[in-house]
DNA sequence: TGACAAATGCAACTAAGTTGCGTTAGTATG
DNA sequence: CATACTAACGCAACTTAGTTGCATTTGTCA
């Protein structure tokens, strides 16, 4: 795993100051094993004592994904949610618990779509997302017991 | 592919009644090649003339989703996108004007990723999403002439 | 150390989606 | 066909996620 110091010496490589909130931000990040929200962003800077403004926190994202750091996870369709791109994996969302784990996956299947992509339709692939949606053990559980 | 009359009658087995919001929006969906955001649905109802609430669209959908005739589809950060389950099928999005087009996948190794959650992990797979980002042949174009 | 632009905070705003409630309209039954 | 029951509906008010403009602060480099 990437350390922190790495990632900040990239973020200056690409033009990027090293702010308290930029370096807190990607501390965050890194010490999350899953994809965060801005709330959740926002909630464990305030655990480090560094108070951000949410604006500063979106603005951050923002910067962290266009040099390619960061990258998106859609989990769910109200929040955006975020990890390392470093971290980059597949998930398992619980629809009722919400919970998120890492699935592994084979990537040659996914590497031949962007192929195909690419030589059928002329697209230039940057990343993909695959995400699994279910109901976890405890939840299936908890529903029997109804 | 499925025709509009095969899916009402779905609709009824699920002890949904038949009305005319229902039935437009199954129309507008089925009608689709690429999934739809509440804003597309509720133009295209527009079109056939049929005169909807948005909170309507919204329930309906829901409903949709409940009995598995409709899939919410991660295309964007901010708008919940829709396609029937019947049409489910992977997508090439443009991060520069947004356009989708499907892509073929051999699905052979998201069902081997499946099957190891459940295994691993307990966990009962409800559906997958797969997206792939990257820019279009098109705006690639528009970008060198710049 | 000073200058300059990047980064920040704040408040006001926009857009997507939700809720409560009174009304309308499918559908099953007689 | 008439009636009654409840799902479905429309509307207005609301919530929440994310955005914008602008004045102020703070890294960085010379």
């Amino acid at each position: 795993m990437k350390k922190a110091e790495t990632l900040f010496l990239e973020l200056k490589q690409a033009g990027l100051r090293l702010t308290k909130a930029r370096q807190a931000c990607v501390e965050v990040l890194l010490a999350s094993r899953t994809p965060l929200s801005v709330a959740q962003i926002l909630e464990r800077l305030g655990r480090k004592e560094v108070l951000v403004n949410k604006t500063t926190v979106y603005r951050e994202l923002e910067k962290l994904k266009k040099i390619g750091m960061v990258e998106n996870v859609p989990l769910s369709d109200r929040q955006q949610y975020f990890e390392l791109a470093a971290h980059h994996h597949h998930h398992l969302v619980c629809v009722r618990c919400q919970t998120v784990e890492e699935v592994a996956i084979d990537e040659r299947a996914l590497l031949q779509g962007e192929e195909r992509a690419k030589q059928e339709k002329q697209f230039m692939i940057i990343r993909h997302s695959l995400e699994f949606f279910g109901v976890c053990g405890n939840c299936q559980m908890a529903e029997k017991s109804c």
